[in-house]
RNA sequence: GGUCGCGUAGCUCAGCUGGAUAGAGCACCUGCCUUCUAAGCAGGCGGUCCUAGGUUCGAAUCCUAGCGCGAUCACCA
């Protein structure tokens, strides 16, 4: 567990004084930050200590605090509330640590990676429809981690599987074909996936037409969906695909293609990126490989239809099918080959993380399993990064009820509302209409992502399209708009950023403003390790709140002693950066001025 | 039904590797812009931390049971 400078010099102390009086403390020393109702800038809970030390805990920690002010000369002094020992440091500890702080570029930032490469995946498209809600998430969430990670000191490898290929673009296709206009999306005016998304549901339209159709004419529905023209057709094209057919083959291109170029688009404007795409088209054939393989080792078994099962009761699940009695790959089967592939790959991989929802905890879990069986040692080092679903107030979104908040759209509505906010306002005299753009992208697309990552990962999450995103309290714009205010004041300051540490007298707002800059690098490597941006937002909220405080209660510019001030403007400067790289790992940008 | 996750203020959430009187934001009410940006600050209102047991000096936090909500258990992806 990382610790602040405070906590381990401290920790020292104590057990110095302990062993003195031939005590040896095993666990963890307790400490904690002190409640701001007290004295002190760091607790030590001594309840743990009362019973070796055979005293009461009060006395414990009158003790250790008597000891630990007349042994170390930087702390000014103590107070015991019941078995809570609150330690208060000296003016000039925080200067020095200040100081210390300010000597280094990108404080909290790991400075050499040195930490195993880590792959992580988010996204995961299909390729027939567009990104949604649901998707912005996911990416912000896998990104941000991803971010976390290597800001930390992993090197890391951020990847997308693109599920390029099944029966859900042929679909599309089949759509296309019979439409007979051989549009493309400038035909229409759309972007590629909202013009592919666009066929997709008109197969859904003409199937249930001849769904209801044939029902009409007596016939089953299960049959009747079995044999509706449209999914006939897009079953042939999917066996032809298959076969390799080169008109479907090419086709096929043509329509992912389009697919691409609005992804890249949203993903632009969403500032995510990936080092490496994977597609299920090139990896469903190693599945497909594996699983015959493991048939043939006996780790699977054979139905008499030559569909291939896995038995997992053993680990108390069930069969799980991995290949169609027909040969086809399913799900699972291009999952299996996709991970291999990936760590063939990255000979150094260490591990593997998906950022995939919550639903599919199933799935991973028979997952990782089935590659344990056929022997790959790496799959315990993959790890599925489960998350909650984003629902609406009407429930969960599904696309075929017309019930998907889009991802342009709502990034697009985020950008507008931001426009209007600050225009309103009215604080942007002399900016250009670029400036102006570029800032309103900056205030929306930061609002948009700390409202998605701000909440635990793990926890569903409730987005109502009719509410817009919040701009005020615990949100990307007023974290945005405190750095800006820093960034005005270091402006207006020319003077020198020396100081005196044994100069510095500081006033309570400014000392629990550095107690919470000391704990910016537990917090990225407790986010690294929880694989949580949230933590890093909520941190950067509370920083926040606390420059705030400070910027009303204390002059920073018009204080008389010059040190004071070269000290205020340090520790601004500071809070910015932190700010400004704590914001940085989810992805949002903060602004010189708004 | 089995398995997994969640349940904290009117709403959205922190806190959960056990520690002090459970914290924020939104909403509602009061103050503060001739002084470094009021997207701010100060204060007020608001809680059976789902329920019941248990472990402990100490439980929102850990354990057990129950209740509620959700997901999942396909020759869908």
């Amino acid at each position: 567990m990382t610790r602040t400078p405070l906590e381990s010099l401290l920790d020292q102390s104590v057990r110095a004084l302990l062993t003195e009086k031939g005590i040896n403390f095993g666990g963890e020393l307790p400490f904690q930050r002190t409640r701001k109702e007290f004295q002190g800038e760091v607790t030590l809970v001594t309840f743990p200590l009362a019973k070796p030390m055979g005293v009461s805990p009060e006395q414990a920690a009158e003790t250790l605090g008597k000891a630990l002010l007349e042994t170390n000369g930087l702390i000014a002094g103590y107070n015991v509330v019941k078995g809570f020992l609150n330690i208060e440091m000296s003016n000039r500890y925080w200067a020095d640590q200040m100081a210390n702080m300010a000597s280094i570029l990108d404080y909290g930032k790991a400075t050499s990676k040195d930490k195993p490469l880590v792959m992580v995946e988010y996204s995961s498209p299909n390729t027939n429809k567009p990104l949604h809600l649901g998707h912005l998430r996911n990416n912000f969430l896998g990104w941000s981690v991803a971010e976390i990670l290597a800001f930390a000191g992993h090197k890391t490898k951020k990847v997308q599987i693109i599920n390029d290929r099944g029966i859900h673009i042929c679909k599309s296709m089949q759509a296309w074909i019979a439409d007979g206009r051989e549009l493309s999306p400038e035909d229409l005016g759309m972007k590629g996936d909202k013009f592919v998304g666009h066929f997709y549901v008109e197969f859904d339209k003409a199937f249930k037409r001849e769904v209801a159709d044939l029902m009409a004419k007596g016939i089953s529905e299960e049959k009747a969906k079995e044999d509706s023209p449209s999914m006939v057709a897009a079953r042939d094209i999917l066996i032809k695909w298959e076969s390799e057919d080169k008109d479907i083959r090419a086709l096929w291109s043509k329509m992912n293609s389009w697919v691409y170029e609005g992804f890249s688009k949203t993903y632009k404007r969403m500032e995510v990126d990936f080092d490496r795409n994977y597609y299920e088209s090139e990896t469903y054939l190693i599945g497909k490989e594996k699983v015959l393989d493991g048939l043939s080792r006996g780790i699977f078994y054979q139905q008499e239809d030559g569909s291939i099962w896995v038995d997992l009761e053993t680990y108390g699940m069930d069969q799980k099918l991995l290949l169609r009695s027909d040969g086809t790959a399913v799900y699972m089967t291009q999952d299996i080959g996709t991970a291999i592939l990936r760590f063939e790959d990255n000979p150094s991989l260490a591990y593997q993380i998906y950022t995939v929802g919550n639903e599919q905890d199933y799935h991973f879990k028979v997952l990782f399993i089935i590659l344990e069986l056929l022997g790959y040692s790496w799959a315990k080092d993959c790890y599925h990064l489960s998350y909650g679903m984003v629902d609406l107030p009407s429930g969960k979104m599904k696309s075929r009820e017309g019930t998907v908040v889009d991802a342009d759209d709502l990034m697009e509505d985020m950008v507008t509302t931001a426009q209007e906010k600050t225009e309103e306002l009215g604080k942007l005299e002399g900016m250009s209409a670029e400036e102006k753009s570029e800032l309103f992208e900056l205030i929306g697309l930061g609002a948009l992502k700390y409202f998605l990552l701000k909440v635990d990962p793990k926890k569903r999450m409730l987005f109502d399209p009719e509410e817009s995103i919040d701009l005020q309290g615990n949100t990307a714009p007023f974290i945005q708009y405190s750095h800006a205010r820093i960034k005005s004041i270091l402006k207006r300051y020319e003077g020198a950023k020396d100081f005196d540490s044994s100069k510095i007298s500081l006033e309570e707002s400014e000392r629990q403003l550095l107690v919470e800059l000391s704990y910016f690098p537990v917090v990225v490597d407790e986010a690294a390790t929880a694989y949580s941006p949230a933590l890093v937002a909520n941190y950067i909220y509370g920083l926040v709140k606390g420059f705030n405080q400070f910027y009303q209660q204390v002059p920073i510019l018009k204080d008389g002693n010059g040190d004071t001030v070269a000290f205020r403007i340090t520790l601004i400067e500071k809070v910015a950066e932190v700010v400004k790289n704590g914001m940085g790992l989810l992805g949002i940008s903060v602004p010189e001025r708004m």
